[in-house]
Order: C-alpha cells, then structure tokens, then sequence
DNA sequence: CCAGTTTAGGACGGATTGGTCCAAAAATCA
DNA sequence: TGATTTTTGGACCAATCCGTCCTAAACTGG
C-alpha cells in the first residue's frame, strides 16, 4: 500500500519522556524533541498534535509506568514493610548519576500554579492518587503480616508516605547528600513502628 | 541635585516575588515584571540588571523574608511544639485563597536539574539548611521543654521536617483537602513522640 | 533658569519560539 | 510501473522573547 511507519510511537513518547524529565516544559524547545525523538517536524505533527498535547500523553505515560513499576515491585516483594523500605532507600541511591537527583515529573515538577491548565493539573491530583494507592496497598499488606500496627490508619499513612516521597524528591533536588536523605528516611519510616 | 527615585526597590522586589512565586521563572515575561513592579524598561534595567539577576535577588529575598519571620514566630511561640503545630496546620489552611496553594519558591520550584545554573542551587541548598536550621532550633528547643524525648536526634528531626514541609507544599500544589492534609500533618508530628 | 538625574515609553534588534506548509525522496503493494 | 503513503528537511510565519538605545518629559536643589 503504502511507505510503514519507520519510528515506534511508544519509544518516541519515552524519549520526550527523558526531555521534559530532565528540562521541564517551557525549557524544552521543539527542537529539543525532535532530536530526542529522532523524528522530522512532519512526523512529529502528525503523529502527535502539539508540544502541549506531547506533554500530557508524556504526563500519562511516566505516572502510569511508574506506577505499574512499583505496583509489580510490590508483588515481588517479600513482604510489604521491605518493599516500603525499598522504595525509599532507592531515593538515597545513584546520587551521581547523570539523572540521580531528578524528582518527579508529575508531581514535583509540573507548571506553575495559576497558569496551568485544568488537564495538567488534572494530571497531577491522578498522580498523587495513584501514588497513594500503591503506598496503601503496601501498608495494608504489612499490617496483615504484623509489620505495622493494625490499628493505624491506612489511609492517613499512605497519604504521608506518598507526601513524604516528595518531600524526598524536593529535598535530594536541593542537593542533600546520601546521608541526609537516609537519616530523613530512617524518621520517616519510624512512623510505621508502634 | 536631581529628580528623585519614585519607587522603593525593596517594595518592587517584593513585587517581583509575587510574580515569579506564582508564574514560575520561565513563564514570567519581562512584561509581567513590568506591570507588577510599576516601573519602565529604563528603570528596571538602569536598578537591576537583567531578569536573571532579579530572580537571584528574589530568591534571596523570599529566603530570608520567610526564614526570618519564622524564626520571629518561634520566638514569640509559648513552646518549640506550639510553634512546629502552628506551622505545620498553616500549611493546610486557606486553600481557597488567590495563592492558598503556592508551594515554596526556594525549594519547589527553581528551575529544572540540568540547564539549572550554579547560582540558582546554591540558593536551593541555602535555603534548605535555612529551614533546617529553623526546625532544629524549634526542635532543641522542645527537647529542653520536654515536649520531644531528648535522646532523638535533632539534626535529623529537623532535616526530616524541613523535607516534610517540601512534600506537603507539593501535595498541596496537586490538590489535596484540608483534610487530607491535615491527616498527613497528624501522623508527621507523631514523629516527635517518644 | 539651569544642571543633573530619573522618569516613561517606545523603536529597534537579534534571537527563538511553536506551528504550517511544501517539495521531493523513499518505501510499500498491486 | 503506478498509486499511495510516510519520510525528511527546510522555508516560512507571526508572535514573543530579553535587552539596548533614544527621546522627551518630570522633578529636584542650587
């Protein structure tokens, strides 16, 4: 029929994913796209509408695939308090990598407060749904196998560890070092105890 | 001598931090300065240099602005917990308002992690060991008082508030009630208990 | 009035922006 | 070969950006 496509969209989308991860929206020129991307200005057009609308289905796909991470993490794990542990301990983690004090691009980095449209901010209250959910999953298993009280509000913690997680971001952003954040950590953590 | 300045520099700073705190860098045209402070083209450029430099000179301001007047509230506070309460259940109070839902400009929302310059996290650093420091006084402070176990560690007591306000203002930002809010705040100061 | 300074406001420049459009090459299948 | 579609890459556009510069008005103290 006719000439195939010759780029995959979903590894095109990753690639904007790492752009607008690792330079925010405004500073991130199309430019910056399409050589990311690897696509000529007529593929990106066509295939997808605008920088803005590229930046919503980047917003979609770095939540959900995170999510589904930590969510298959959490099968994995050998229990749910030592994927809680994990999770945090990974934030301390690689520092000086390249990326290693990135924070989250859906919740810690996503436009400013007026101007931002109702779909970004829409974006951004999913995200911290989701974010919770998966920490209250965690913590409901721990408490079914004894490593947190059964008397805690599941809820209340999940909603503190999924604040706390961006606090985290912010803070390893700012700069602090490994044991700072581990110390911070070791508090945090102490709130599941008894 | 000659004409006189017609504007205070300090107030058209505090001008300019409203629109940056609320704008975000990149999005903060020089017209909105413009506007927003009330003075020309000449007399921004001829008072200070460039759009760059004033958001340094923002950035230290809304910095010390806001660490001043916290170390001013602890003085005033009846006990170093009163005071950490009090801080903690502002965050959750007028979301309403214009701005109710501002995070903090300092730690939340100076630029992105690569393209960032050294000037701008430096004063990320700054102003984290700034809020830190106010935490730990407040938390030294409780412990003499006997409100907060004396054995706990103070540095990482106060890095760990200063990294749960981070989370907060940015859970704020996405949305959250008051009360959902105020859940995370409860099981947060329950850190502090013995 | 005059010298000195700040004011306002706009012209202007050079660069960059996101986005449209077009022309020609490339690749597929019938 | 011919029809069809996607490819690339750049020309082009209108807007916006930050910043420089200039002119003319406004204000002050001497």
């Amino acid at each position: 029929m006719a000439r195939p496509r010759e780029f995959n969209t979903e590894e095109a989308l990753d690639e904007a994913v790492e752009v607008f991860w690792t330079k925010g929206y405004d500073a991130t020129s199309l430019r910056d796209l399409l050589n990311a991307m690897e696509l000529s200005k007529s593929s990106f057009y066509q295939t997808f509408d605008s920088k803005g609308a590229l930046y919503l289905k980047c917003l979609d796909r770095y939540r959900t695939r995170i999510a589904d991470e930590m969510m298959h993490d959490l099968k994995q794990a050998e229990s749910g308090r030592a994927f809680l542990e994990a999770v945090f301990r990974d934030l301390a983690r690689g520092l000086d990598r390249p990326h290693g004090r990135r924070p989250c691009l859906v919740m810690n980095d996503s436009g400013d407060v007026e101007r931002r449209e109702e779909a970004v901010a829409r974006r951004m209250r999913r995200g911290a749904e989701q974010f919770e959910t998966v920490f209250r999953t965690a913590v409901e298993r721990a408490q079914r196998e004894g490593d947190v009280p059964a008397d805690k509000n599941a809820d209340a913690l999940a909603r503190y560890l999924m604040s706390s997680r961006s606090g985290l971001l912010a803070v390893r952003k700012a700069g602090a070092s490994a044991k700072e954040l581990r110390d911070i950590i070791e508090v945090t953590l102490s709130a599941l105890e008894a």
